[in-house]
DNA sequence: TATCTACATTTTACATGTAGATTTGCAAGC
DNA sequence: GCTTGCAAATCTACATGTAAAATGTAGATA
């Protein structure tokens, strides 16, 4: 039998915080936990996704399971092999940090349009996460210190008012989570971060474009730098995608 | 019935690259039809994208139909509504106008790595491709020149060594190709093309980074200009537009 | 011991069944 | 004419059935 982690997890949690109204559907539920349980890290890199198991064991029929696991393969989260099911992505080192490079543009772009042409509370919204977040640094709570940073991406991501790049950047954060876990802490990475927060913080608050966009690719290769020297040397983990994908 | 375009298309297209060997899969024979139907303009955006009436058009189960809708949807060319089916993706101006300006930084990155480290015989096959390109426009081969405009694109997003970058332009491809098929052609928009393209190639093949990521930007921004001056004063689809730009 | 083969088991990929929601057609009412 | 109010038809979302492929495993062979 496949080894597929607890998932204790009950799908029954009707929690519904979707945009339209009506009954949560089985697939938005099951994509939900599977993402949870492959960003926790309950389900593991390299792990296969059997649609007969995991319906099994959410005591669901195939179809809904069938779904997610594309659904989850669409967002990057999971690969497929032709005829050989699903696994949840591997991200070797390069991996890593291209996605990290890929980041550096499209969200230094982001941030510039932000600043030019964000929402006027935007400066406000962004010190109310990042005085969350200077809570969650001084407590060295790294979790805390995750959540916030989402949080501050994506509130930039969606005040750039282009739905495009906003998209592309969701596509991307499933993807940077995972990148992440898989790097060691680095002393002081959370206070250099929040530091560097406060500086684009600061740049979209004087509606300065060129700087916002300076600021947070700053930002952008520092936290690069500080995950490839996490994974630098003589890593464990090979590429591995190169003879499935 | 609903309205389904003739779709007499064999699913035999086989253009698919795929990695693996094997037996196409209906679902992939069924996403490539579709996509070329989306895209061809068989089907309109708005249209429903009904699962029982494609299956029956296509002589298949519905299981296979509606893996491949939802990879439309994953894909950006369709969208879906709660319950109530998916249809096919409606560009108004302001998404159009998101997506060419989401491309810009992006590509340009894209096209500054591909000059900083991509393969040696590069500036040879983009030479090929304008060589090919060149042909087309002289003899006013809209269709070619297209095609020959998709093949300079992606060969650079390929070049740039850079999977997560790829992955995130072939992502916007569809919906850039949705996008263009609502814009009429300009006089004089495939020779300028053309030229600005050859630009980006001599930049390429010096090497310089900055001038080709500087010559891209600025192909990309003219292109965008040609296609916002063709949509320009209020187009009939002003779906889900939220505020002035 | 290592390799090959035959068989059993599991899984994928596709086909089909169906309850309930949604849309549609159509006639009555204003 | 335009709405309103069903009833029929249709579709979505999920459940289940199944052939063929893949995988695992035991026994045979070298």
């Amino acid at each position: 039998m496949p080894d597929i982690t607890d998932m204790t997890t009950q799908l029954r949690t009707t929690d519904d915080p979707l945009p339209s109204i009506g009954p949560a559907r089985v697939v938005d539920e099951t994509v939900a936990a599977l993402r949870q349980a492959i960003l926790s890290g309950d389900l593991r890199p390299g792990q296969k996704l059997s649609v007969p198991a995991l319906a099994l064991r959410l005591g669901i029929s195939r179809s809904p399971v069938r779904e997610a696991v594309l659904a989850l393969t669409a967002e990057g989260l999971a690969v497929e092999s032709r005829r050989r099911g699903v696994v949840v992505t591997e991200l070797g080192p390069k991996e890593t940090d291209a996605i990290h490079e890929a980041r550096g543009p499209l969200e230094g772009f982001a941030t510039r349009l932000a600043a030019e042409r964000g929402p006027v509370d935007l400066g406000e919204r962004l010190d109310a996460i990042l005085a969350e977040q200077a809570e969650a640094v001084a407590a060295g709570d790294e979790d805390g210190y995750f959540r916030t940073n989402a949080a501050f991406h994506r509130a930039i991501a969606a005040a750039c008012d282009n739905a495009e790049i906003h998209r592309l950047l969701l596509s991307l954060e499933g993807r940077m989570a995972l990148a992440l876990r898989q790097v060691a802490a680095r002393p002081g990475h959370r206070e250099s971060g929040l530091e560097e927060h406060r500086k684009v913080v600061a740049a979209i608050k004087a509606r300065d474009g060129s700087g916002a966009e300076t600021a947070m690719r700053a930002h952008l290769a520092a936290t690069r730098q500080r995950v490839v020297s996490t994974l630098h040397p003589d890593d464990r983990m090979t590429v591995g995608s190169t003879s499935a994908m």
